[in-house]
DNA sequence: CAACAGTTTAGAATAATTATAATTTATAAT
DNA sequence: ATTATAAATTATAATTATTCTAAACTGTTG
């Protein structure tokens, strides 16, 4: 249980009450070797799956965008219709392989750093990402 | 009435029945000199202002969607909560103005190419797309 | 152990989108 | 032109993801 100590101590640093939900999300979504690219549902699923925990929903969404405000999580948006997070804060690049829905972190060495040369006057720079769009190599198309 | 004229074609070309709903959704998206931008709620209220009309919400929900699938307007997925079309139907990059939530082209000259160096095993890359998130250089930081 | 703020929860509310099914319209055949 | 038919439009209902609400519960602090 050295590691749920962890989760604890993160918590009251960001300043999250570490209560039995919020610990156990953490669980799910780091103690896990590979980056965890996840939809709420997914989230929820798997804290049924890997947990045998019923979690309310209100609370999975609440705790997520609590992680994801205090920079433990990170929203990536690729379908319109529901909201991806990410492990991996950091800026970086993804592959979306639309056949299966899944997001994959590119490598550093995957995609050249990409040069905006021109920017928008009056305006920062907050995060440059590529997005690299794949499907199945069969010839299906409509 | 040229202009009309020349959507009717479009339309019937693509096999999408000219219908009067059709045309004016055509015109008021695609009678401008600059990339369009928009949401379905946009348009709609661009076809009451423009054109003073009422296309029933159901109605620009099918056409843009049809448009779309004969690939005359692309859908670029931004914020999780609602889909932005665009008419600039190339593979290209964004500005995205975090206050004002407004989408911008960038440029060809704007971005250097990006070049994927691997690709995900058994898949074809459909496109490569750049995401430039900028806002107001005031330092409003929580 | 209180006391209190913060959290969880079930369920209601909201907002974008999609489905339904009746009416209307565009096109093709007569 | 009239008619037949398939396709499109419409108002409205349904669906889905997400957020809100307000009551019950729990973590922290004194
Ligand atoms: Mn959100
Ligand atoms: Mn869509
Ligand atoms: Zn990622
Ligand atoms: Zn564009």
């Amino acid at each position: 249980m050295t590691k749920n100590f962890s989760f604890i101590e993160k918590l009251r640093e960001t300043g999250l009450r570490p209560t039995k939900q919020r610990i156990k999300i953490c669980e799910v979504l780091f103690n896990r070797e590979k980056t965890f690219h996840f939809t709420i549902n997914d989230l929820v699923k798997k804290i049924s799956e890997e947990l045998n925990e019923k979690i309310s929903l209100a609370t999975v969404y609440n705790t997520v965008h609590a992680l994801q405000k205090k920079g433990y999580l990170k929203e990536i948006s690729i379908n319109s219709n529901k909201s991806y997070f990410d492990t991996n804060t950091s800026v970086h690049h993804h592959f979306y392989d639309e056949d299966t829905h899944q997001l994959i972190d590119c490598n550093e060495n995957e995609i050249e750093s990409v040069k905006v040369k021109n920017n928008i006057t009056g305006k920062k720079i907050n995060s440059v990402e590529v997005l690299v769009r794949v499907a199945s190599d069969n010839q299906n198309q409509n």
